[in-house]
DNA sequence: CACTTGCTTGCCGAACGATC
DNA sequence: GATCGTTCGGCAAGCAAGTG
């Protein structure tokens, strides 16, 4: 079980992430500065890796699509792969200055006489084998390319999890809640989508309207109910791999913007709802159109999937 | 049936205020 | 200055109805 930190428990040095968490947000996921700024880091990682490269030529691509991850048989094949680059290029240096010194030569002699097939087949041989170098490189830069691009596609979905994950760790394969499996109820990949749905889930809309994210004292809203936050916690956790030492960080960095935001959407929601029942028992003040009414609005606040077509338009028109 | 249109919804960025 | 809750407005996706 993990603990979420408490609000009034303020973590000075969280600064950084939380502001960079900002910056990640963004829709489409991504967010525009914080894309930005992801982007940059990823690339800046890139060329750090490609600084340790002899690259004089300037045209390899150094990067390693699989560099952001932590596993030192990652490290090893990076540098195993650096260093199997570097043989490459030598030897297409070589074989280039060997072509090109033979070539000089074969210039020479044409001043004086014709080429004979000897050097011609020599020829033919040293733009064959540059031709084979050359695509080899080709292909070794496309299969780089089409990796990195797989890289960035995950990276997507979930910019920021990787760095709170601990893939070692055994976890929870079952969390129950009302008979059913909060790991299996949704089936989103993005942890911001499925957190919200878990959450959505565990409590109703009243208390989703009439609470706080976590119990803050400065504050006259309620905390969420810590037992269901708790679950929410082991769900939200297991789901994605979270290392329990880092959830708090990963909660504060990842979740907490997102998860306060759909609160106050709820709230919002709901007291617009509020709203608009009470002016349609102005206009209509019968009790049995007051109660249908209500009926009518009780189904959208529970948020039920299981509902009619004409029932959602004209739950549609009472929300707005 | 495919396409367009209008509306609703959910999510997010930006900004603000309160508090420490 | 940092953190957090809140509000407002924009945007994209989804859905239903309309149209050819």
């Amino acid at each position: 079980m993990f603990t979420i930190a408490h609000g009034t428990q303020r973590v000075q040095d969280n600064a950084a992430e939380f502001s960079v968490y900002r910056a990640r947000r963004s829709r489409g996921n991504q967010d525009s500065m914080p894309k930005g700024k992801q982007s940059q880091s990823v690339l800046r990682q890139q060329s750090i890796n490609t600084i340790n490269v002899p690259d004089d030529d300037g045209n390899e691509l150094g990067f390693d699509p699989h560099q952001h991850m932590q596993h030192n048989d990652d490290k090893h094949d990076l540098m195993e792969e650096q260093v199997n680059q570097n043989r490459v290029r030598t030897d297409l240096y070589f074989n280039d200055n060997r072509n090109n010194m033979h070539s000089h030569n074969l210039f020479d002699e044409d001043n004086n006489q014709d080429l004979d097939e000897e050097g011609e087949e020599n020829l033919a041989n040293a733009t064959n084998n540059l031709a084979g170098d050359v695509q080899t490189q080709l292909n070794r830069i496309d299969k780089q390319l089409r990796s990195l691009s797989k890289s960035v596609q995950d990276n997507t979905i979930n910019p920021a999890i990787t760095t709170y994950q601990n893939l070692s760790n055994t976890y929870s394969t079952v969390v129950p809640f009302n008979g059913i499996n909060l790991l299996n109820v949704a089936k989103a990949a993005d942890y911001k989508k499925y957190s919200r749905t878990i959450l959505q889930m565990l409590f109703t809309v009243d208390e989703l309207s009439d609470s706080i994210l976590i119990a803050n004292p400065i504050y006259n809203k309620p905390g969420l109910d810590p037992t269901r936050m708790a679950k929410w916690t082991d769900a939200v956790s297991a789901r994605f791999k979270i290392d329990p030492v880092r959830f708090d960080d990963f909660f504060r960095t990842c979740l907490r913007r997102t998860l306060a935001q759909m609160l106050c959407d709820t709230r919002r929601k709901h007291k617009r709802l509020m709203k608009n029942v009470g002016a349609q028992r102005h206009s209509a003040p019968t009790s049995a159109q007051s109660d249908h009414g209500i009926v009518g609005l009780q189904s959208v606040v529970s948020g039920s999937p299981v509902m009619q077509a004409g029932q959602q338009v004209h739950n549609r028109n009472i929300l707005h």
